[in-house]
DNA sequence: TTCCTTGCAAATCGTTTGCATAATG
DNA sequence: CATTATGCAAACGATTTGCAAGGAA
């Protein structure tokens, strides 16, 4: 029942997202967003981010570090959070069918998809 | 250098973890435990929390509902998360250490562990 | 004109923290 | 006695929300 209405800023966003791969939080669209649209507000950003996350058109990542992170990549797949200097990447991994299906054979509900990411240190944290 | 003093209420709080498996939010320990000791403080239960976490006691969920969760069982496991009740699960997986295996393998870093949930409808929401 | 969207600011809410006091080692 | 832990309340920070004005259908 959305009735939704086009709007600058909000293609702006998804826009800003899809050029990303290190899945920003929401003060970073915002501060990014804010070269197009200086008087774009916080409250627009983060409307506008719930309200694509719930259409599914892009994720919401729950990580450690307390601040939501947004991914405009929705195709099942794994990310990698570094404990140092707290990057999020994404793992490509074909895996991930078969661990959805292993679940669901052990489990009586119904499983729909599933969130996982790694952590540990990341290349550059490694070496340094 | 933590030099760790012995306190009631965090014995109570470590206790009560483990009692339950469906993995409290912090207030729901501050509820609980509050039957044993009426005058501890809801920053108390947060300190020893956050110590616990800390320290590799207990594990600290962050699932999609905003607010933190607490697990007393360490153990390498799966979760699963209701979107409809909200309740947390465990997932007894025959445990994948292929998973972060074969993770490892595409990944230049170093891969330390992985947390991992699935989320759908649970038994009881399927069936009504 | 109707209803969605915005900007702004205030409100929420989970979590953390400063401080004086109590408990532990 | 030295140090850690507690209770209380205030502070914080990320996210949400009410409202009046602006823009899309």
């Amino acid at each position: 029942m959305a009735a939704l209405k086009y709007s600058r800023q909000r293609e702006a966003i998804i826009d800003f997202l899809q050029t990303r791969k290190d899945h920003p939080s929401a003060d970073m669209v915002y501060m990014n967003v804010r070269k197009e649209f200086p008087n774009i507000s916080l409250g627009t950003v983060y409307r506008n981010l719930t309200l694509l996350s719930d259409l599914g058109v892009i994720l919401r990542l729950h990580l450690e570090d307390g601040v939501d992170h947004f991914d405009a990549t929705t195709a099942p797949h794994f990310h990698f959070y570094c404990t140092q200097c707290k990057s999020v990447l994404d793992l490509d991994l074909e895996d991930s069918p078969s661990l959805v299906t292993s679940a669901q054979e052990q489990f009586a509900g119904k499983i729909q998809g599933h969130a996982t990411y790694f952590y540990g240190l990341c290349d550059q944290c490694i070496h340094k």
